[in-house]
RNA sequence: GCGCCCGUAGCUCAGCUGGAUAGAGCGUUCGCCUCCGGAGCGAAAGGUCACAGGUUCGAAUCCUGUCGGGCGUACCA
C-alpha cells in the first residue's frame, strides 16, 4: 500500500504528515540529538489525537526513548523547543504543544478548509484513485442452485461486493466474479424429489425458491435419522460374552463379544455394560465422531474394532458408559434398526435397505445428470435455469454485480484431466481407493481430489477454477470470498496448487468471515429456521414502509415511495451485514438493524437527507464571499479535520479487506455533522459570507457520507 | 485427540501496525421542538477488557497456559 501513500500526495492530511515528519527528521539530525531517523518511520509514528481538543496530528516520542536514551517527555520538550514559527507556518502548521510524552501539532484551520472543502466538491477527493494497482478478481456469492437463497448468504453478497467496489476506488482492476454450484448432490437430490415424491403442481413464480423446497424435503427423506434414533450404519448389535476391567488401568474394561458366528476382543475406554448384555459395536475401519476404527494394542491388549457409548451412538448425551442396548435385540443386527423410529417406514422394510434404495436412485439420477444428455439432463437444464432466474433477480435487488460467472459444471472434466497430468508427478498418490494429495507434512492432513467411483470433488474443481483466473483472466490477485469453515479446503487448494509448481498459488488468497446466526441460534434448513430471501424482502419493505414513508403517501409520487423504500431496505440489511468484523458471527436481528436511531444505515441516509435538505431551503448563495477562516467553531474544526480523514479510512478498509472501517467512519462522520448543524445554523448565519461558507461545508460532507455510503453498496435518496 | 475462530458495559458491537482517562448503539434515567426536518441533539448511570502467568518504559492489543462458546478434521459443498 506503500504506492497508495505516494499517490495520494495531493491530498489534504498526506501532506502535513509529510511536513511533520521531515520536520521531525532535521531536528532530530541536529544537536542535541544528532541522530539520523528515517522520514518514512517518523511519518508512520504519526497518529491521530483521541480527543479532537488534542490536535490534530500527534507525535509520540515513545520509540525515539530506546534510541536517544532520553524520557519520552524530555524528548518532546526538546524537540517543541526546537520548532519555530517560521517552520511551522511553513508547513501549514499552526501551532504545537507539548503534551507530556507527545508533540501535538495543530493544523491551520482555514488551509485546511480551504484544501479539503474544494477537493471534495470540486476536486480529487473522492475520485477513484489512478489505476497503479493490481487485477484483482474478486469471488463471491457463490449460490447452490436448486437450493434456497437465504439470509446467510446475504452477509457474503455484502461483504464480497463491497470489498470489490474498495479495491476498485484504491486504484485496482478489480473482476467480480460469481461460482455457481449447479451440479452435484444437492442438485440430484432436489430432482429425485421432484421426479419421485412430489405430487403437487409446480408452480409459476419463485421457482427457485421451490427448488429449495424440494431439496430440503429430499434431505430430510435421505437421512438416516429420519429413520432412525441411531443413525449409524454399519454399527451392529453384539452379545458381551465376557467382561473385565484392565488389569493396569482399571477404567478400561476388556470384553470379549460376539457377532453371529465370531468373538473378538475390545478394549472399551469406560465401563458400564456385563456379560450377558447386548451391545452397539463397530468394526475396524468404520469413522465414528471423527475418529477411525482402527486395531490397536492398549497395554498389551489387541482391541479390535470399537464399543459406543450412548452419545456415539446419538441416543443421548451420555458417554460415560457404554450403551446397553434393549435384551431382545437381535446379534448381528444394525443398531440403526433397533431404535428405528415408529411409523417412518412399513414394519416389513429395513431402515437400512430403504436407505440405501433411495440413496441408491438418487446416485442414478446424479449421473443422468452428468451424462450429458437424456431427460434428466434436460430437466436439470430447465431447472438450473430456474434458480438463476432467482439470483439475477436477488442480485439486482441487492445491487450487486459480476463480470462473470463460473459454473462447476464445466470444471468437472477439466479437474479430473488436471490431477491425472500430475498424477506421475508425485504430487498426488492413490490411498484407500482414492487419488488425492498428501498433505500431513503441512498439517493439512490428506485432500482427496478424485473419488473411489471416479468422480471429482470441489477442492478438485477448485484447482481448475484457480488455473482458469490466472491463465485465461490474466489477473494478479485472486481473492475467495467464503464462509470460514472452509478455511481448511483453502488452504489445501493452495498448497495443492503449490505442489503442482503453479507459482501463482502465492497470489490467491481466502478471505473468510463468520456465520450469520440467529438470535436462538444457528440458522439450518433442517431445524426449518432459515430466513429466505423472499421472506426478508418482504418483511424490510414492510417494516421501512411503515416506519418511515406510509406518512408521504399522497405527498411524493408513488415512485419515488418505492424507489426509496427500496433503497433504505437495501441500507438496513447491507449496513447490518457489513457493520461488523468480518471473523466475528453476526447476530440476525431485523428489529434492531432497522431501528430509527442509532448505528444503523437509515441513519446514515437520514443525515446525508438532512444535507441536502439544508441546501435545497437555503438556496442559492453568493459563493464568492467563502472564507474559511470563518469556520472556527469547535465543531467545525472538527468536522473539517474528520473530513480531511476520509482517504486514510478507505485506504486502511482495503488493506485490511474490512469495509466495517467504512461503516465507522460514515457512522461517525454523520453524528459529527448532526452536532454541528444542531449548533450551527446555516440559514441563520450571521452573516452572508458565513451562510455560504457553512453551505460548502454542508456540501461536501453530504458527498463524503454518500460515497462512504456507495463504497458499502448503498445508494442515497434526495429526502426521507 | 489435533487445528482454526470468538470471549470488552444488562444486550449488540468498535478499539487502527502495542501508546494519552477503554468507546458507540440499544435499553434505563433526565433534559432540549416560537430556532435549516425531534427519523434529531445533549447529559447521567453502567466495565476485575473470560482467567492466570510472561515480554515491554507501557498490554484489551504480542507470547504461553487454563476455562467457556462455535467451526473444521479423506471421498459433502
Amino acid at each position: 500500500m506503500a504506492a497508495l501513500r505516494r499517490d495520494s500526495g495531493s491530498l489534504p492530511r498526506m501532506q502535513y504528515e509529510a511536513e511533520i515528519a521531515q520536520m521531525i527528521q532535521g531536528l532530530l539530525a541536529s544537536a542535541p540529538f544528532d541522530t539520523e531517523m528515517a522520514a518514512a518511520d517518523l511519518e508512520s509514528w504519526l497518529e491521530r489525537p483521541k480527543d479532537p481538543k488534542m490536535g490534530d496530528l500527534a507525535f509520540p516520542c515513545f520509540r525515539l526513548s530506546k534510541v536517544l536514551r532520553k524520557a519520552p517527555p524530555q524528548i518532546a520538550t526538546q524537540l517543541g523547543e526546537g520548532i519555530t514559527e517560521t517552520m511551522l507556518s511553513a508547513a501549514g502548521l499552526e501551532k504545537v504543544v507539548v503534551a507530556g510524552p507527545y508533540l501535538n501539532f495543530y493544523v491551520a484551520r482555514a488551509e485546511l478548509a480551504g484544501a479539503t472543502i474544494p477537493a471534495i466538491l470540486d476536486g480529487p477527493f473522492l475520485a477513484r484513485r489512478d489505476a497503479r494497482g493490481e487485477k484483482v478478481m474478486v469471488e463471491y456469492s457463490q449460490p447452490n442452485t436448486h437450493k434456497a437463497f437465504h439470509v446467510g448468504h446475504l452477509r457474503n453478497a455484502s461483504l464480497g461486493d463491497s470489498i470489490a467496489r474498495l479495491l476498485d476506488w484504491v486504484g485496482n482492476e478489480v473482476v467480480p466474479v460469481n461460482y455457481i454450484g449447479d451440479e452435484g448432490t444437492h442438485v440430484a437430490k432436489c430432482l429425485w424429489h421432484l421426479r419421485t415424491q412430489f405430487q403437487g403442481e409446480i408452480p409459476t413464480t419463485h421457482r427457485g425458491e421451490f427448488l429449495g423446497e424440494q431439496y430440503s424435503t429430499a434431505t430430510e427423506l435421505l437421512s438416516l435419522d429420519t429413520l432412525t434414533r441411531a443413525p449409524r450404519p454399519g454399527v451392529l448389535v453384539a452379545e458381551v460374552v465376557s467382561c473385565a476391567p484392565h488389569a493396569e488401568e482399571p477404567k478400561w474394561h476388556v470384553a470379549e463379544v460376539r457377532l453371529g458366528g465370531e468373538t473378538v476382543t475390545v478394549v472399551a475406554g469406560v465401563g458400564g455394560f456385563a456379560a450377558g448384555n447386548r451391545v452397539a459395536y463397530a468394526a475396524p475401519g468404520q469413522r465414528i465422531a471423527g475418529k477411525e476404527v482402527g486395531v490397536v494394542k492398549r497395554k498389551g491388549v489387541l482391541s479390535t474394532g470399537m464399543l459406543l457409548s450412548e452419545a456415539e451412538l446419538g441416543i443421548s448425551d451420555d458417554n460415560e458408559t457404554i450403551a446397553v442396548l434393549p435384551a431382545d435385540a437381535a446379534v448381528g443386527e444394525e443398531v440403526a434398526e433397533v431404535y428405528r423410529k415408529d411409523g417412518a417406514l412399513p414394519a416389513d422394510v429395513k431402515v437400512l435397505d430403504e436407505f440405501r434404495r433411495r440413496n441408491a436412485e438418487v446416485s442414478a439420477v446424479l449421473q443422468a445428470i452428468e451424462s450429458g444428455s437424456g431427460e434428466i439432463w434436460e430437466q436439470w437444464k430447465e431447472t438450473k435455469d430456474w434458480s438463476m432466474d432467482e439470483f439475477k433477480r436477488i442480485y439486482r435487488w441487492i445491487d450487486s454485480r459480476f463480470d462473470h460467472d463460473f459454473f462447476e459444471s464445466e470444471l468437472g472434466e477439466e479437474s479430473k484431466a488436471l490431477v491425472r497430468e500430475h498424477l506421475g508427478t508425485g504430487v498426488f498418490k492413490e490411498s484407500e481407493g482414492a487419488i488425492g494429495a498428501d498433505l500431513s507434512e503441512y498439517g493439512l492432513g490428506f485432500c482427496v481430489l478424485i473419488k473411489t467411483d471416479g468422480t471429482a470433488l470441489y477442492a478438485t474443481r477448485d484447482l481448475a477454477l484457480a488455473r482458469r483466473k490466472f491463465d485465461e483472466f490474466g489477473v494478479d490477485r485472486s481473492l475467495y470470498v467464503v464462509d470460514d469453515a472452509q478455511t481448511l479446503h483453502f488452504q489445501q487448494v493452495f498448497k495443492c496448487l503449490e505442489l503442482m509448481g503453479y507459482e501463482q498459488a502465492s497470489k490467491c488468497q481466502h478471505l473468510g468471515y463468520a456465520q450469520v446466526v440467529l438470535p436462538d441460534g444457528k440458522m439450518s434448513s433442517r431445524k426449518g429456521n432459515v430466513i429466505l430471501f423472499s421472506q426478508l424482502e418482504e418483511r424490510l419493505l414492510s417494516k421501512v414502509r411503515e416506519e418511515f414513508l406510509d406518512k408521504y403517501i399522497g405527498d411524493w409520487p408513488q415512485e419515488e415511495i418505492d424507489e426509496a423504500a427500496h433503497r433504505i431496505a437495501l441500507a438496513t440489511m447491507r449496513y447490518g451485514m457489513l457493520n461488523q468484523v468480518n471473523s466475528s458471527k453476526i447476530i440476525f436481528d431485523l428489529d434492531e438493524w432497522s431501528a430509527r436511531s442509532g448505528n444503523t444505515g437509515p441513519y446514515m441516509m437520514y443525515a446525508y437527507a438532512r444535507t441536502r435538505s439544508i441546501l435545497r431551503q437555503v438556496g442559492e448563495v453568493d459563493s464568492g464571499s467563502v472564507d474559511w477562516a470563518l469556520l472556527d467553531h469547535e465543531l467545525e474544526s472538527d468536522l473539517i479535520g474528520f473530513l480531511a480523514d476520509y482517504p486514510r479510512n478507505l485506504e486502511r478498509a482495503a488493506e485490511q479487506l474490512l469495509p466495517q472501517i467504512v461503516c465507522t467512519y460514515a457512522y461517525e462522520l454523520s453524528k459529527k455533522f448532526s452536532r454541528w448543524y444542531k449548533e450551527c445554523s446555516v440559514m441563520h448565519a450571521e452573516t452572508e459570507a458565513l451562510k455560504a461558507t457553512r453551505l460548502q461545508l454542508v456540501d461536501a460532507t453530504g458527498r463524503v457520507i454518500q460515497h462512504a455510503l456507495s463504497l458499502l453498496g448503498v445508494a442515497t435518496i434526495e429526502r426521507m
